[in-house]
DNA sequence: AGCACGCCGACT
DNA sequence: GTCGGCGTGCTC
């Protein structure tokens, strides 16, 4: 008999292995086997069909080799992996065997854990004062399946709300449930809270466990040992035995996306998928849901349950101010956020300053005669970078590359540089200088620097504590962040957010902007700062409420034919050689004309070439395809990957593409 | 992805 | 003279 087997490696077949005698009888579709692959003695693979040798082709074959031994007893993924990571391939393009990888390859090299005992647990109350809230936990305790967008209360801590979830959804023996969180950071205090109801029976997954706590959280899952599993992007792929419910924490957060290294895909659809497969329930949540999740629920593909009925504050809210910086030249804090500034801090309130980027300045630029410095691979200019310990660098923002600081100016020989955007550093020396010595003005942008995170998190932390007077950050700080005294918030520059094709720019300003004014609560005021006042994000702010806004963006992507309602897929070419790109570009034209005829909706947009690099010899641009249905898109996106390869020319297809530049 | 082969630069 | 850089090629 033969194994058809999937492995982990970036080639779209799978390949043939003899099955030994003794193995025979207990091979099996979904098995993990070892068998040696290429140069490599051993590798871990996955079995998809077992067959008997006339029903293969093996002509091409000089020799089979033989799978050295089985894994698992039995299938670690009850819901059918390879029909999952067959959809995955499909949907974000990723080979196939890459896609099932992502099941079963985190996992420890080992044999499959036995089955552990599980407890029962004893049953919860949740609150009664959230009524809706209290309905769903009691829908939560029923059997069955289905997906739900759960929209929190503004102020509801999540330690308070995830307990209850799981605490009513997995009192029966041997359930389990998954909690997806879109931040290392946020595991701590979630686990803290999870285990006072599952005293023992919480277990932890995220990329930085060490060899021997990963092995045993990916077995402790597997065998039931932990009833719940905290984790980020990569759990949704964890081993389950008894999954009931699965939900993911801020589900709009991009960070549940993977487009830097395949296989590529969105969390969150993997999720509904699986929880679908298992016949598990999904829980989407998050106080301002993307707007892919708010379509789904209008469509009633996800049940929307409210536990924030009321989306204003009991107070009247804080007062929003549009700063139309048309009117403040040059100043980086306008006048009246200046002044608003320097009151609030005198009386005792804390201030949440954010800046559109991290780093100094975003571009440097010479006095005289305007050059500007660029990173020779990428091409857009330099970001500043200052320290206080060492000299300011330039910072390429792209790749990563690091300059010193020109001394003279290459075009003029002047050695006078001025710069242009503001950072978050720069913001925080325009703070400083405004407010008296004493003030403690704290800074949170990320990782500016690698292996600073820690230090970083601590500047966060003593906001959020109250020690520091004033934090300084880029929209990340606003993620999760305590502020007991904050009166004053302020977007220094919202164009940043705003301006470039990215369609989701709206969103994310909003939810900015939201995400601070909950933060204020009832009181205090929330500056904006911006040079297009008239934009229609700006409208409704003073009400700030989310449902309405995302009705009317959703409104405003069906016209503009955006997701939720189209699918995209972006192709772009680069090469030195401008008739080898045209041709490449013909060719996807020609390979997705069926778009729009015969009753499939869809479009493509483009060419479009990104900004600076009209007039250099490396030419890039790039197409946006619209399809009108997943099928549609999977179509396009699988004529994309397989155009003719051009000599000269480097393809980049990429499903869902986030950003436009 | 791994892993080995292969063909050019600085060092025990 | 070797060690080692990563380009290229292959995987039933």
């Amino acid at each position: 008999m033969l194994a058809e087997i999937s492995f982990p490696i970036p080639l779209r077949r799978t390949f043939y292995y003899l099955l030994p005698e003794e193995l025979e009888l207990r091979a099996a579709p979904g098995l993990r086997v070892v068998a040696p692959l290429g140069r490599r003695a051993e590798a871990v693979g996955m079995i998809l069909r077992v067959l008997p040798e006339k029903d293969a082709d093996l002509t091409r074959f000089k020799e089979l080799k033989s799978v050295a031994r089985l894994l698992d007893e039995d299938p670690l993924f009850p819901e059918d992996a390879p029909a999952l990571a067959s959809w995955m391939s499909g949907r974000w393009g990723s080979p196939e065997g890459l896609c099932l990888g992502a099941f079963y390859s985190h996992g420890p090299r080992g044999r499959s854990p036995q089955p552990a005992a599980s407890v029962a647990l004893a049953p919860l109350r949740p609150p009664s004062e959230l009524p809706e809230f209290s309905r769903f936990c009691g829908e939560l305790r029923g059997p069955g399946g289905g997906a739900y967008l759960l929209r929190l209360a503004p102020l509801e801590r999540r330690e308070a709300v995830y307990p209850l979830l799981f605490g009513s959804a997995l009192e029966q023996e041997g359930s389990q449930g998954l909690l997806l969180v879109p931040d290392l950071n946020f595991i701590p205090a979630l686990r803290t809270a999870l285990e006072s109801v599952l005293p023992g029976m919480v277990g932890v997954w995220h990329s930085r466990l060490t060899p021997a706590k990963r092995a045993e959280a990916w077995a402790g899952a597997a065998s039931g040992r932990f009833k719940v599993m905290i984790a980020t992007r990569t759990g949704v792929f964890l081993p389950f035995r008894g999954l009931r419910l699965a939900v993911m924490d801020g589900e709009h957060e991009e960070v549940y996306r993977q487009a830097e290294a395949e296989p590529f895909y969105h969390a969150r659809e993997v999720l509904l998928r699986r929880a679908r497969a298992l016949g598990a329930r999904a829980v989407l949540a998050s106080p301002c849901p993307s707007l892919e999740s708010w379509g789904a629920a209008a469509s009633g593909l996800l049940k929307r349950v409210d536990a924030a009925p009321q989306a204003r504050l009991a107070g009247p809210g804080p007062d929003v101010r549009v700063l139309d910086m048309e009117s403040y030249p040059g100043e980086i804090l306008a006048r009246p956020l200046a002044e608003a500034l320097r009151r609030a801090v005198e009386a005792g309130g804390q201030a949440l300053v954010i800046a559109a980027r991290k780093g100094y300045a975003s571009r440097l630029f010479c006095a005289n005669c305007g050059w500007m410095p660029r990173c020779g691979k990428c091409g857009p200019g330099y970001a500043l970078l200052k320290s206080p310990q060492s000299a300011p660098v330039l910072l390429c923002r792209r790749c990563g590359r690091k300059e010193p600081f020109p001394v003279v100016c290459p075009s003029c020989g002047g050695k006078v540089f001025r710069d242009y955007g503001t950072g978050t550093q720069k913001a925080q020396e325009a703070v400083r200088k405004l407010l008296p010595p004493g003030v403690r003005v704290a800074r949170f942008d990320g990782d500016v620097l690698r292996g600073s995170l820690k230090a970083m998190r601590s500047e966060l932390d003593s906001f959020s504590r109250g020690e520091a007077d004033v934090l300084v950050g880029t929209r990340i700080a606003l993620r999760d962040l305590g502020a007991p005294r904050l009166s004053l918030a302020a977007f220094i520059d919202a164009d940043a957010d705003l301006s470039g094709a990215d369609f989701r720019a709206s969103e994310k300003a909003y939810r900015s902007f939201y995400g601070a004014w909950r933060l204020l609560g009832a009181r205090g005021e929330l500056f904006i700062q911006t040079r297009q006042a008239g934009h229609y994000v700006f409208s409704r702010l003073t009400e700030m409420d989310y449902p309405s806004f995302a009705d009317g963006e959703l409104a405003a992507r069906r016209d503009f034919f955006y997701p939720p309602f189209s699918h995209l897929i972006k192709a772009r070419f680069a090469s030195f050689d401008r008739g080898a790109l045209d041709a490449a570009a013909s060719d996807l034209l020609k390979a997705l004309s069926f778009l729009g005829g015969g009753g499939e909706a869809g479009e493509i947009l483009g060419p479009v070439t990104p900004q600076g690099q009209e007039r250099r010899k490396f030419h890039s641009e790039y197409y946006l395809v619209k399809a009108g249905s997943e099928a549609a898109a999977a179509l396009c996106l699988k004529k994309a990957l397989s155009l003719p390869p051009r000599p000269g020319v480097r393809y980049f297809i990429e499903a869902d593409p986030y950003g436009f530049q």
